[in-house]
RNA sequence: CGCGGGGUAGAGCAGUUGGCAGCUCGGCGGGCCCAUAACCCGCAGGUCGCCGGUUCGAGUCCGGCCCCCGCAA
């Protein structure tokens, strides 16, 4: 049986994951991979690869990087010119326009961190921490014009605890991707699966995370609070000000009932407010309040909240901004 | 040369106009106590990132270098 000739679009880790996975299958041949051009990045502005185009230039595998691919007859005739069965699309980072979805003789399949048609967009692992989802889930569909809206052909569903951060999440969904997508891609060229419609009377949309949303409102909920640090976790980073100087909180953070804080700690009444309950740094929040466990001051290295308060003596009693 | 903060005891920090290097925690020893991570007394920990300069004298001022970090991407 001949190989499966793949031409792979993508852009981050999760996607370079996928890859990774592809190229171990003897099944399918990697003839090209297409990715988001190189940008500075870093503290020196250093010109910088994607995941996926590192993978590509150590494998010797073919690399395309326009600009954009809208009415981009170059890279449409050099995408042509060698003769894909099919597209795997991983978070590419664009809209690929319908010329070239057209191009492989067996479609185009992309995988799509959520349980569509929930989460369509940007950011579904984020959107689903934020909003304290209780499940969410990987779909793997067909490509069409219209952004996450084509038919699925298998969805796995995962559950979240509350517990998981963006980061922790996006590598264990990506593990869980890889052998589905190759598994689903065996099974959709060989006639197994049959795609489905979805009900897209369901569909919600996420955007990209945006991050004016990182800073903390100290008059959200506690809960709410923990749900921001966790899907912010490592990027954006959620953070408050203080003397002047950001504060980035990590996870974990842990609600403190306000019942329990009642007698010693009445004081701490304003949102914002640092003490101290049970030799623990806490903030008092709209609604209950926040253990914090590990933070990091601009300038400073990552520490823990015992470290920190020893050090910066001023800060217990002193409300955040 | 994208912008900015920082390197002082095991940890986290302070150190005013250059003039004997400090604080909190931890460690060690002792005390109190039925007992304790609590409390009291005491002790030990520093080449102040590295190199050079100015000075009677540099953690502090000047020049160069190394390392860590925030923004930005």
């Amino acid at each position: 049986m001949n190989k499966t000739k793949i031409i792979f679009f993508g852009t981050p880790e999760f996607a370079a994951t996928c890859l990774e996975s592809l190229l171990n299958d003897s099944d399918f041949e990697i003839t090209a991979i297409v990715t988001q051009p190189d940008k500075p990045a870093g503290r020196n502005q250093e010109i910088t690869f994607s995941p996926v185009k590192q993978i590509a230039v150590e494998k010797n595998i073919q690399v395309f990087q326009p600009e954009t691919l809208k009415d981009n007859s170059e890279i449409i005739t050099q995408l042509k010119d060698l003769e894909a069965d099919l597209f795997v699309v991983v978070a590419y980072g664009s809209i690929i326009p319908q010329t070239i979805l057209d191009i492989p003789r067996s479609g185009v399949i992309n995988v799509h961190p959520s349980l569509l048609p929930k989460y369509r967009g940007a950011s579904p692992i984020q959107s689903a921490l934020l909003n304290g989802e209780k499940e969410t889930g990987i779909t793997i569909m067909l490509v069409d014009s219209k952004m996450d809206h084509g038919p699925i052909l298998v969805q796995k569903e995962i559950e979240l605890t509350g517990e998981e951060t963006n980061d922790l999440l996006h590598e264990s969904i990506a593990k869980d991707s890889t052998d589905l997508l190759n598994q689903t891609i065996k099974d959709y060229l060989s006639g197994k699966i049959k795609p489905y419609e979805q009900d897209h009377n369901q569909a919600t949309f996420c955007k990209t995370i945006n991050k004016s949303e990182a800073k903390i409102d100290w008059s959200n909920t506690a809960q709410e609070i923990k749900q921001k640090v966790y899907a912010f976790y490592p990027w954006p980073g959620t953070w408050t000000m203080w003397n002047n100087k950001r504060i980035k909180i990590f996870p974990p953070v842990e609600i403190l009932e306000k019942e329990k804080t009642a007698s010693a700690e009445a004081m701490a009444v304003k949102a914002g407010e640092a003490f101290m309950s049970d030799k623990k740094l806490v903030i008092s929040c709209g609604q209950n309040s926040l253990i914090i466990y590990k933070l990091q001051i601009e300038g400073k290295k990552e520490m823990l909240a015992e470290e920190f308060v020893r050090g910066y003596k001023n800060f217990i009693g002193s409300v955040l901004d």
